[in-house]
DNA sequence: GCCAACGTTGGC
DNA sequence: GCCAACGTTGGC
């Protein structure tokens, strides 16, 4: 079992929502070195639900991975902000995991307390100018997000 | 294949 | 709103 990292707005899509609906297909993803770590993923995978652009950023939740090899609808839309017109019905280009609820962690781990307690080799989003959606987390380094997360006072 | 221009991401 | 970093595009 493999962990990984998945960045979201939470205005777009938070992990409320996830809450909320318990299963969500992860569309939109746009960039091919993120579309092949979701192709890598399997079912079981564990995830971090990453909050970008909202003040503060964090940490906020946790997933797993229940199916894999989803082709990305989104992609044929023409009405979706994540439509491709290159994309073709017979060999899609975007490529994406469903995943469902597994925790939601209040207050979180804010990027500022991560950056305090991580090294940019620990986790890639903590890399100035980062802005891959989906990372791989190696397992050390969860182990000591998830104790961190439900332990909030060190 | 190079590289400048441009668009997007995302923290601050 | 600003700006740094990075990916993509397109001319050559």
């Amino acid at each position: 079992m493999a962990f990984w990292l998945l960045k979201s707005e939470p205005d777009v899509y938070g992990i409320a929502d996830l809450e909320r609906e318990g299963e969500t297909l992860w569309d939109g993803v746009r960039n091919y070195q993120a579309r092949n770590f979701l192709r890598q993923m399997a079912v079981g995978d564990r995830a971090f639900f990453y909050h970008s652009n909202t003040k503060p950023p964090g940490i906020v939740g946790l997933m797993t991975v229940s199916a894999t090899e989803q082709v990305d609808p989104s992609q044929f839309d023409p009405d979706s902000d994540y439509y491709d017109p290159r994309s073709q019905a017979d060999n899609p280009t975007w490529i994406t995991v469903k995943l469902i609820f597994g925790d939601r962690f209040q207050p979180g781990l804010t990027l500022a307390e991560l950056r305090a307690e991580f090294t940019t080799e620990d986790l890639l989003i903590l890399r100035p100018g980062n802005r891959l959606s989906v990372t791989p987390v190696e397992e050390d380094v969860a182990e000591r997000l998830l104790q961190r997360l439900r332990s909030p006072a060190i």
